[in-house]
DNA sequence: GTGAAAGCGCTAACAT
DNA sequence: ATGTTAGCGCTTTCAC
């Protein structure tokens, strides 16, 4: 079996005390007599057991993630961040995905307690009626959400201002010479950062004198765009000539499927995602879209956390800002785009300022 | 402070002892004072600690999981993998990234060790020379690698058969009339997988009498392929025909560059990358590419270890098979492709053999 | 500068 | 069917 700390002191003729000691170097211990620990540490191989450790210091030194996938980098780059963080405060982080599952959410929460992670970084599907933020509330436990949307007065969270960059999307596109917008979006119960995104884009829209842009709701799993599109491009006269989606995955599968059936983007209609992933870039037509900061968040996450279990009176990020990142796929709608936003590579920066 | 199980019993009247028979649903206890113990949980909204579980059982239901990147598609798949069957046994997942940093692996490892995971799942550089698996193996500890390219026999690993596949793309290339092949590598010292690829590439090149395909590595983070295909498109007569990437972000940035360089794919050159990440099947042109089940190899590495803990004597997965999913980057070179494959959809089916 | 001993929350004999 | 008790490996007062 493994050494213990005990084995240590045997081997080294001192007390656990002074193994200890030398170990978190708190308190004295004489130079020769760390030598002496020293060696016998490492002609054992000992590695000291950190249950152990936690048991005494009621402290894990290990953050909990709960996100609702994996598979969508803009996840994984926001857990990223996070790892990242942690190390270098010798901290570890334990993940769990919820596959946009809000029972699963609690459970995650549940085990992560038992557990006694020292802190929790999420996101769920509604931070306003959420089981697993009640839980841990109710128990005092540190946490921040990323991606969320919510006041940060209301339960912390590191995001960005999800309505600002709808009505941004909305604004940019009719910019364009766009006036028959749509959007397409996940289910809006799963995630409340669409909900907000939707929110802006439709105000935006109507306070432009636009007609009111449908909004249709697709399963992100089963990601049957194929109908919905169907339905929107039926009537050529009704047909929307901007279509905004509430994320880059969605948008992705939509412009796939706008191909599918012939219609060509960005000629005959721009397409624009939201979240940023790497690899829109590389897509042809270039993905235009609202890049969100993934990474960033997950550090900015850890990073707050990490502070307040140092016994730092932080105060949370909140907001951080947005980038249009104005790709090839929301390109001219008919000729009816301006001069002066050709160049694919105009970026306008979102606000960052903390209203809700 | 959280209730202990002291508290339960002092509340519920009973000893601690019969507590933890109901938490653990060993031993029998009284169905009339299981419900007074369970109210009494319920009450206090009593969770037990695990880590004193951990400390007292010495199993922590942990699993370690170290990948060079979780913003690699790829192990984010495989890592979603591993949580979900992890999950459904009641064990949890800690995870890292090494930057594909050997001395990162060795680091994680130790952590991990530390917090004494129950077994590990991991990635590493070179499985032949590691000093992260000689601490593992030294110590004892249960571990499985995926995507690492070993015999089973020496290290246990969950994977592919690289050489195989990395043959089987020279082959289909050489049907689609290609004669001039290349290969672009991220670095052959921080992946034993691209080593295998290429060596099953170059060797099936050669006895189909092909000249010898030139291979080009690239820094996989700064990503610098314009000078490389610079390089190799500098003389029209010598200029390859079809490039083989070692995976498929990389494949995705070469398709990029080409396109800036205002070299046509597939027209004028085939590309064709490795892993069969999810996106490659929305870019334009489609991805060809040869797909590993990443989700499956993590399913199959916490399967594994599950049972091997449960003391079950399972013996490991090794090799699962892969996938050809010629996309529609590796198309026609000049007018060479045969009638009989241009069925975009055509697919192979790799071995699943358990050789090395 | 070092040691002895209590205790962190739990499990698992062993008793009863 | 339930209680008593001795650890699990560590930290941390408190003495010396």
């Amino acid at each position: 079996m493994a050494a213990t700390i005990r084995d240590i002191a045997k081997e080294a003729g001192v007390s656990v005390a002074t193994v200890s000691r030398l170990l978190n170097k708190s308190g004295y211990v004489g130079s020769e007599t760390a030598v002496r620990v020293q060696q016998a540490i490492d002609r054992l191989g000992f590695r000291p057991n950190a249950i152990g450790r936690s048991l005494s210091t009621a402290e894990t030194r290990t953050l909990g993630v709960i996100v609702p996938a994996l598979s969508n980098p803009v996840f994984a780059d926001a857990v990223s961040g996070v790892t990242a963080c942690a190390r270098q405060a010798g901290y570890n982080v334990m993940i769990a995905a919820t596959n946009y599952d809000s029972a699963e959410e609690v459970e995650a929460a549940g085990v992560f307690m038992e557990r006694r992670v020292d802190a929790m970084i999420l996101t769920v599907a509604d931070p306003q009626q959420s089981p697993a933020l009640d839980l841990l509330d109710a128990a005092g436990l540190p946490y921040v959400l990323i991606y969320n949307q919510t006041s940060c007065a209301d339960r912390p969270a590191v995001t960005i201002d999800n309505a600002a960059a709808g009505a941004e999307v909305a604004r940019v596109l009719q910019g364009l010479g766009h006036r028959r917008l749509a959007m397409i979006s996940g289910r809006f119960a799963d995630s409340d950062r669409a909900i907000a995104r939707r929110d802006g884009f439709l105000a935006e829209a109507r306070s432009a004198g636009l007609d009111a842009p449908p909004v249709h709701e697709v399963d992100f799993i089963a990601l049957n765009v194929d109908t919905v599109l169907k339905e929107l491009f039926r009537a050529p006269a009704t047909a929307p000539t901007a279509l905004f989606c509430s994320n880059d995955l969605l948008a992705i599968s939509v412009i796939g499927a706008l191909d599918r059936m012939e219609i060509d983007v960005p000629r005959e209609v721009s397409v624009i995602g939201f979240d940023g992933i790497a690899i829109g870039t590389h897509l042809h037509p270039t993905l235009a879209t609202v890049v969100q900061p993934s990474r960033e968040m997950g550090e900015a996450a850890a990073q707050f956390l990490l502070r307040r279990l140092a016994g730092e009176e932080a105060a949370p990020p909140c907001r951080l800002p947005f980038t249009l990142r104005l790709g090839e796929s929301a390109g001219p709608a008919g000729n009816a785009r301006p001069a002066d936003l050709q160049d694919p590579a105009y970026t306008r920066e979102g606000d960052s300022h903390d209203d809700q």
